[in-house]
DNA sequence: AAAGTGAGCAACCGCTTCACG
DNA sequence: CCGTGAAGCGGTTGCTCACTT
């Protein structure tokens, strides 16, 4: 026995919208809202449609200022970068591009964008898939989602060869044997070098350095465990970071995805995103930067707690401070207070960050 | 020219979350 | 605190159209 339907559907009409109809719902909430109640609405307009089906077009296709198609390169880059991070939460994604919807982003992740970034992963993926026989179905108890971001994340670090959680197995959580393999492979192929370009900057890896462990995140000293700090050989560009919060700590990123994300290339937004994993991983930031506050509890790294095989995220030690776990839902495109990045609050998390 | 195929996208479905009495 | 209805959300479906055989 389910729940009673929102509305009859029987007499409601199903499939495209008409000229007329589009018409007919634009016009009515134009000139007098929605009135706080979809079901309601197609009754006082006379259109025999769901109410959910009239929210649905009003904010995918009428409402105003909506771009379809034609997503720039930046727009490219702030979705893969959320994606990698926060994965297919939509609506949090929708909400840093303005315009756009979250079925829009959707579908346009979803037939064209990942196919870009896979065809890239696929591409350079090919040798080490001869040499390290690791067969694909031994991911199988990860869901499609986590599992595409793990094999981004993964191989865009192995293109990059860079610095990072990876010769750091004591801050994993724990693994299927195959899963580790997968990842232990993935940090032989890395290690060949000590020196890293990112982003246009030499990065080479330097001895052990403890760092403070920011709130919110990994309680446990990790100061053994600590990567090679990155020594930066060029200065950052001070304008794309508030340097002064941190005195000569500089974190490896700059403010905000979308802050950073301008004039980058797609190759080193993704690039980005596997220092910014590496930076929560070894807690020197926090979702913080990608999320309001609200979010930070909900936007875990999804994939590693699938690997983890439980939802409970006390089980993963980077997991923590669960105190809060408001919904996503605040979020909507059609919110009174929708999410935006703060970078005014971008770094309030930090303690310490990389240091020259 | 017709049939087959696949990409793109609008819309739907059903579950979760929120708000309110 | 609980129950209920509405809204929000993400996954999925199915239609359309362009391209290929």
């Amino acid at each position: 026995m389910g729940r009673a339907p929102c509305c009859d559907k029987a007499n409601v009409k199903k499939g495209p919208w008409s000229p007329e109809e589009d018409a007919a719902l634009k016009d009515y909430i134009e000139k007098n809202g929605t009135g706080g109640n979809w079901i309601a609405l197609p009754q006082k307009i006379g259109l025999k449609r769901c109410g959910k089906s009239c929210r649905l077009r009003w904010l995918n296709y009428l409402r105003p200022n909506i771009k379809h198609g034609g997503f720039t390169e930046e727009e490219d880059n702030i979705i893969c970068g959320l994606y990698v991070s926060i994965g297919s939460r939509w609506s949090i994604i929708a909400a840093q591009l303005p315009g756009r919807t979250d079925n829009d982003i959707k579908n346009y992740w979803n037939t064209r964008l990942k196919k870009k970034m896979m065809g890239r992963r696929k591409q350079s993926n090919f040798n080490t898939k001869e040499t390290n026989g690791i067969d694909d179905n031994s991911s199988n108890s990860l869901s499609s989602s986590a599992l595409e971001r793990l094999q981004l994340h993964m191989q865009l670090q192995s293109l990059q060869n860079p610095f990072s959680f990876y010769r750091n197995p004591s801050l994993w959580p724990k693994l299927h044997p195959s899963q580790e393999k997968m990842i232990q492979q993935s940090l032989i192929d890395a290690s060949n070098s000590n020196t890293v370009v990112m982003q246009g900057q030499k990065y080479e890896f330097d001895k052990v350095k403890p760092t403070n462990i920011v709130s919110g995140f990994l309680q446990q000293d990790i100061s053994t465990n600590m990567m090679n700090t990155p020594k930066v050989e060029n200065p950052l560009n001070n304008n794309s970071v508030p340097f002064a919060n941190f005195g000569n700590n500089i974190p490896m990123h700059s403010s905000s995805i979308v802050e950073q994300t301008n004039n980058m290339g797609f190759q080193q937004v993704c690039e980005l995103q596997i220092t910014e994993h590496d930076n929560i991983l070894n807690n020197k930031i926090t979702m913080s930067n990608y999320l309001p506050q609200e979010e930070q509890n909900m936007a875990g790294f999804d994939c590693f707690r699938e690997m983890n095989g439980s939802n409970d995220s006390s089980n993963l030690i980077f997991w923590s401070n669960d105190s809060d776990s408001k919904s996503a839902s605040t979020s909507s495109w059609d919110s009174s207070t929708p999410p935006v990045l703060m970078p005014e609050g971008m770094f309030h998390d930090y303690e310490l960050g990389y240091s020259f």
